[in-house]
DNA sequence: CATGAATGAGACTTCATTCAT
DNA sequence: GATGAATGAAGTCTCATTCAT
């Protein structure tokens, strides 16, 4: 019953880092049914015992692994990530990005999860897989799509009152809806390999759809 | 190695039945990882022998199921669900349905999408999660979504040839992500239990943002 | 507790027949263990069924495959037998066979057990096998064996008698000694592909190291 | 498909061991067939886990086992086995033995044969068995096989050459006769029971029928 | 005579986890 | 902190044989 242990030591922590590190890479290569735990300490050059004495189990590595992604996924966007973003925008002919239209807004938010989840689409495949048999990771996922969700609710909200979208939309099921929308498609395009598409072309053509699902003017074609 | 075996008698066709009749409930009731095959003949009363008398393993009896399941959300609209479809469109008012505009027709198919998913409901799940481990089984739901979305691609494209739909939306993207959107929302709502909403409602809100995303004219509040 | 049967109409004769013929064939493709009944009846065109109303069990239908090659072995030479020993005999020249010499009388012994041998290597095979693990067939190789001993061990007590042979080898001994070595070399030669000689030729020099081993004379080379 | 292992701590050499020794136990009493994985764990007080920490299967232990007794049977004469070697050898009336004539080298190696194959009958049988149905452990055996007949092959070539043996031997059909003669009169008389023969007595006599086979003088009746 | 559906005991094997060093 | 030997529960699958029709 060798309880896990937070580092204390420098030692410590860099042992616990490079098992995470192996078992991420792992998880992403094989699936998380088919990794061993052999698998993981093996590419971490390090012994069961040792895995043991940082992790409970498979589940719980696991679950740490999808924690440190979940994170980055709904985390703000970074100063390069900004930078990228206003690249994106500014389309073919170099004129400075559009002031922040609400379709502009929408754009941005769609681009930043698109390339994120392209950055992890491999690990991010394998937390669809985990999260239907394992209810940690399953409620870590809900947790996503809800932060998702709730701030899209908002928008929606907002835009109605301020008599910019259709009132007719139920704010909570087309939060739920667009969403969806987006973060499927992202999946089978980057994990299932539906298609070859550019990234600015999906994040750009998923925005019209949003944008005219909700009845906001749309831009005429680029 | 034994062979199995296609049955060559009446009792032969009711034993295969049986098998998959309890493998569909044993499955949904536990989900993939936690059946065993114990689990289905007994809950068939027959042997493990009789089990691989006809199937040749766990993984193949679920394929078995889920093709079933597949030909269902896929196969045209029986009578009865043509009837279901008329009363879900006639609206509170008791009002005639209209007459087959694009919008109505698009509201047809979303609905009877989403009716025979929460029809199927649980075993739908348990394909979602045995499909990020089983090739065979992800390649059924693959054709399945290909499937819906080529009939919608060609529908696209032919609005946008009659002038109707938005042209500079790329009806290969939109095909995926409005497709993405209708199938996600399903497992979310029906399978996470997101909220309860009312099918009515989840089909005509969906049915205006897929319209409103092509830029097609949608009804007023309700 | 089905009893098996000997067939008494004709079409029974037949259909044991055929399960005979196709057991033997299997056994010789597969060896024992890997021999199913199933590819039994398959290859016999028949049911499982009909495989019980006539054998026993998978080891009694060996028993009885083997037991008529073991028939066969140990047969007296048939005229097409004795035939093709007179043209060995002959050497090259095509003189007339040499009286029967002690030497020659070997010779044709050990001819007919090499080409008989020869004729069912594939079962001799897999009986060597089934003996290991099987008592009866096991019973039924120690008889042949016990045949061949002690039709030798009399005819070198005979030579002895005649003060043909060395009387410092044991008779007992000899024969048992002597039959191995045929025995044996058969099997490696025959059943693991040991080398690739000519028959005639093995059974030259195997005779002429039996002779010599007694204190016959022995030709000089041929 | 968990890696077997080469222990890297004394413990684990010595639990190897055990495992070894409690299978060829449980082969000699059972056989390869009757014998089951839970008869060697349970003789050597370990568990099945463990079992499989140090071999793949029931068929790879088993050829380590008889690896371990292919090499014994080749090996050269140890100290032990050549004092027995010059007390069998002289004779019953107590005179000095012989010079290394060709009669009393082919002798020592028979006697040094069969007296290794006497104390290991239970699981040379055993090897005769499995060699039929595993390849891997029939290669080895049949490395042993050509081993014994190169040495003898070559021998002989010596001996022809000598003008010592009969020219009209083919040294490799000789090679693989006398061979066989001496590991089947082996097989039959110590592990089917053939009779009860005294092991000088069985030595002296296929050395007898060796060396009169290849032509070589004999000695008298001792 | 023939069919083929049904049986069921039991062996092998995997691998996450524990524990003595 | 680290090692790696040891554990053992649990589950899949095979196939000879039986039996109802």
């Amino acid at each position: 019953m060798t309880d896990t242990v937070t580092p204390r030591s420098a030692k410590g922590v860099r042992t616990r880092a490079r098992l995470l590190d192996a078992a991420r890479e792992v998880f992403e290569a094989l699936g998380f049914l088919e990794a061993r735990v052999s698998d993981i300490v093996e590419r971490a050059g390090l012994s069961h015992g040792s895995f043991y004495h940082y992790f409970d189990s498979k589940e719980q590595v696991f679950r740490a692994v999808a924690e440190t992604l979940e994170a980055q996924l709904t985390a703000p966007a970074d100063e390069q990530e900004r930078e990228r973003e206003r690249d994106g925008d500014e389309g073919g002919d170099g004129t400075a990005p559009a002031p922040a239209s609400e379709y502009a807004r929408i754009l941005a938010a769609n681009r930043l999860y698109l390339e994120r989840y392209r950055a992890h689409a491999r690990i991010m495949g394998v937390i669809e897989e985990v999260s239907r048999y394992d209810d940690h990771v399953n409620q870590a996922r809900m947790r996503r799509q809800k932060h998702f969700a709730d701030r899209a609710e908002r928008a929606i909200r907002r835009l109605q009152d301020a008599g910019e979208a259709d009132p007719a939309v139920d704010p909570g099921i087309a939060a739920l809806a667009l969403g969806s929308m987006v973060a499927r498609t992202a999946e089978l395009w980057l994990v299932e390999g539906w298609a070859d598409y550019d990234l600015d072309v999906v994040a750009e053509q998923v925005t019209r759809l949003w944008a005219g699902a909700l009845g906001l003017p749309v831009p005429p074609r680029s």
